[in-house]
DNA sequence: ATATTAGTCTACCAAATAAGTAGACTTAAA
DNA sequence: TTTAAGTCTACTTATTTGGTAGACTAATAT
């Protein structure tokens, strides 16, 4: 009656990208990665990871060099990417409304902001969220062996 | 080159069952609302409105009466119901992985959870939303007047 | 030069989910 | 026994998600 299929907030592209940065930041300072590279050893279907590395460097988080010898490069050191700006590149807003979200806003169509309840208490989430997600980076999500 | 349409990450059957569940909060102790009512305040579709109240009720959040003088209430008093149980009932997980939710909790298929830097990040994130979340309740979202 | 390597770009597709609708049915009150 | 109101099943339709195919561009090595 109440069935579940185990439903994630971030989607699965998003997942696939903080997957990648993990592990170009544990290769930072080794020169480029092949995209093959990572699609291997995290799992990722080749040319889904393509699209999604592209999308990370018109967002300025990854550089990239064609031919041989090239690959996917942080564009700055792992500890000075925020895991909230990798997954704005990816997702989008990282609130629960639009009518919170800093860098996302919009007006709600029906309620007025200064006296909705719901309001008060998504920007209330939002800024805890936040708090975690401004403050950690891709230094954070290397794995730990 | 970067066009997001304004995505939220609740969805909007969520966001109906929060207004709804703001304006039951307000009729508190007024005895049974109809859906109508309810439909009409808060601009909801009237019968995509009347799943989500049923489904409120068999989740224990609302109670119902049939028939004239009819219409849903809140089974407990506003602030004994969390935002965090209401929004588990419509929408899933409030965690942003599997791995790391609480009630809706999946093992990830390729990776170790000990070593695992993603999963560490998101559990702090998945605390620091949850501490909102399940403190805030039905009495907060209620519109201040 | 030119073959090879590797990222870039456009276009497409199928499955799943979200959002909403229609209409018959049940129950309670007047 | 009529009317009011929630319940339930079964759709439909639009959008998003999660991919794939294949041509194209740029850099390097020979």
């Amino acid at each position: 009656m109440f069935g579940y299929l185990a439903v994630a907030m971030l989607s699965k592209k998003t997942q696939y990208a903080l997957k990648a940065l993990s592990y170009l930041a544990e290769h930072y300072s080794e020169g480029p990665v092949l995209i093959a590279d990572i699609a291997a050893h995290k799992q990722i279907p080749l040319k889904f990871l393509e699209s999604i590395l592209l999308n990370l460097k018109h967002h300025e988080i990854l550089e990239s060099k064609k031919g041989k010898g090239g690959g996917y490069f942080l564009k700055q050191a792992p500890k000075k990417i925020s895991v909230a700006k990798a997954i704005r590149a990816v997702e989008g807003p990282i609130a629960l409304l639009p009518c919170v979200s800093l860098n996302f806003y919009e007006k709600c169509s029906d309620c007025d902001e200064k006296t909705c309840g719901v309001n008060k208490v998504m920007a209330l989430t939002r800024d805890a969220t936040l708090a975690v997600l401004e403050k950690k980076t891709l230094a954070d999500l290397m794995d730990r062996h």
